[in-house]
DNA sequence: CTGAAAGCGCTTACAG
DNA sequence: CTGAAAGCGCTTACAG
């Protein structure tokens, strides 16, 4: 089926039937004609033909860090439900936390013309990125990382680990902190921050802090150092979840309680905050939604050429469960 | 940059520079001048024009039940690292659990010949799929389930349960199951079906059998009514980790001991396995070699015409952990 | 080994 | 409101 076999059966000439299928300039007459062979016909336009005439491919290339993390699948599902919606499709690159797979991913993408639009899910943002950014022919979105002069969506990562810190060290005399390496600046840097300054604010004169990578291993090796260096802490405040999972694992192991001798939490909120033993208290980070306002900005941006830049802060929940005291 | 313009600088027609893309006829003369200009130029083809005038794609679509599950993650990691390793771009189409959205994305890749082949990560395969697949013009290859006649990878689901269930109701009086529904022929009918089997070789009289969702809730749930009903129960052999692990959690809410009171088991050794208190004893399933098998059989499918159709059933590995006996 | 020519399926000024 | 014509960037018989 091609335009010109619809246009034939039709009685039209498929310049016709283009404008049919597009600005719709037609006789209600010949619509009439077009719209029942296309519908006894089943006919679809070729995207392809079409792409190469009008340069656009109705791709957005969504570059992700990681299949299979929780955040990340929340934040896709947000982004493909609005793309879909607006008739996109959804290119995924998964370049698995390496950054030169990112870079690259977002130089083919700029390269070859094959998206309309790029978002990113945002880890670490280098000066790379950034030019990067500047030379990208097509509008671009980033999630989870504010990025100067780029239209983004990002979490409060500094009043919610903040929050969350109030509520973890409150009465306790000895917090501690498993965090991750600076160069994320949403989850490393701002979250760290927040918590030593929190710690301070609450009194503490000598916070611990650590860094690892974002898994459980991590939380565990970590949990082993403090508690051997530091035996006194009795709060061990944590960047995510997973690392969560693996401090309360490791701080059963060693014989320790959560909460009676330590408190733990994590943050994000993900289901594995409510499996584990006890259940952790976190804080509940909205990723389908920022997915959700991350594509809507996108596709605003592909529409509308006057490509503003918006910025959006995410807000949060604190979410008490098991593993801090109630009395927080 | 385009065809034109490179043949022009080369001195060549465009003719040429297009061989030399494709089979390389070329003298070598000439491929020199060539390669020196695409390589001062960074020139690449357009795909899409390349697309229009040869039919094929380079696109897989790959559709799959749910983003953000581990085993589908980890299938999707294999099937995409041998893909882009044969210049094969990933289409990932997610359906969510949704039957009517699974069989809408396999029309839409057939009708708009978008991809040159498919690949579908299996959960309950109707008529209507059997149907679509004998009808689809371009290769498919399904994961997880064992479709007659058309290419697929799948697991051993009946012996792996069998050995799990041995190893859990070993030495028990009486076990019970808690399953998903019959429709998922793999992880459903067969699972369900070796449970029973096992049961019976071991001498069970009467095993009971529960049958809910893939999650955590479904395990907590279920554990609820089996307890109530059968309080003597005292293995719960479950079709998945994840609902181990609402098992799990639910049993020691009801003040039962794991493994002491009640031996469970998961299937699949997802990290949740891992995690949850105590740790899982399981299967191991190879996903992401699953993952890269269906990857490679689908790209044999589409380079060679001979569609020769491939059935390769998985092994798989007992994992031993804290929630049965460890004299099993 | 090479080039001129046709054509993949569409869209869009242009002239009417 | 409509059609003839050009052209998007490529590939591939065909004739040499």
């Amino acid at each position: 089926m091609t335009i010109n076999e619809i246009a034939q059966l039709a009685g039209v000439s498929r310049a016709t039937v283009s404008r049919y299928l597009n600005d719709g300039y037609v006789s209600e007459e010949k619509k009439k004609r077009i719209a029942k062979v296309i519908a006894q016909t089943g006919y679809v336009p070729s995207q392809q033909a079409r792409t190469l005439r009008t340069g656009k491919t109705r791709f957005v290339g969504v570059v992700i860090p990681k299949i299979n993390s929780e955040s990340v699948g929340r934040e896709v599902a947000g982004i493909t439900s609005v793309l879909g919606a607006s008739d996109y499709r959804t290119l995924l690159a998964n370049t698995d936390n390496d950054e030169t797979a990112e870079v690259a991913y977002l130089n083919a993408f700029r390269e070859q013309g094959q998206v309309d639009g790029i978002i990113l899910i945002g880890t670490v943002i280098t000066d790379e990125h950034r030019r990067l950014f500047e030379e990208l022919s097509v509008p671009v979105a980033v999630t989870g990382q504010r990025v100067e002069g780029v239209s983004c969506v990002y979490f409060d990562d500094y009043n919610a680990m903040y929050d969350l810190t109030l509520c973890c060290a409150a009465g306790r005399e000895h917090p501690a902190y498993i965090g991750v390496f600076e160069r994320d600046y949403a989850a490393g840097h701002l979250r760290t921050q927040a918590f030593l300054d929190a710690a301070h604010q609450l009194g503490c004169a000598d916070p611990v802090v650590e860094r690892g990578l974002f898994d459980m291993g991590s939380g565990a090796t970590l949990t082993d150092k403090i508690m051997s260096e530091r035996p006194e802490t009795d709060a061990l405040v944590c960047a995510t979840d997973e690392i969560a999972a693996g401090a309360c694992k490791r701080l059963s192991q060693l014989g320790l309680r959560v909460p009676e001798d330590v408190h733990v939490t994590g943050l994000g909120d993900s289901s594995l905050a409510r499996v584990v033993t006890p259940q952790l208290t976190t804080v509940h980070y909205y990723y389908r939604t920022s997915g959700v306002e991350a594509a809507r900005m996108l596709v605003e941006a592909m529409e509308q050429g006057n490509a503003a830049v918006r910025e959006t802060k995410m807000g949060y929940k604190l979410v008490l469960r098991e593993s801090t005291a109630a009395d927080a």
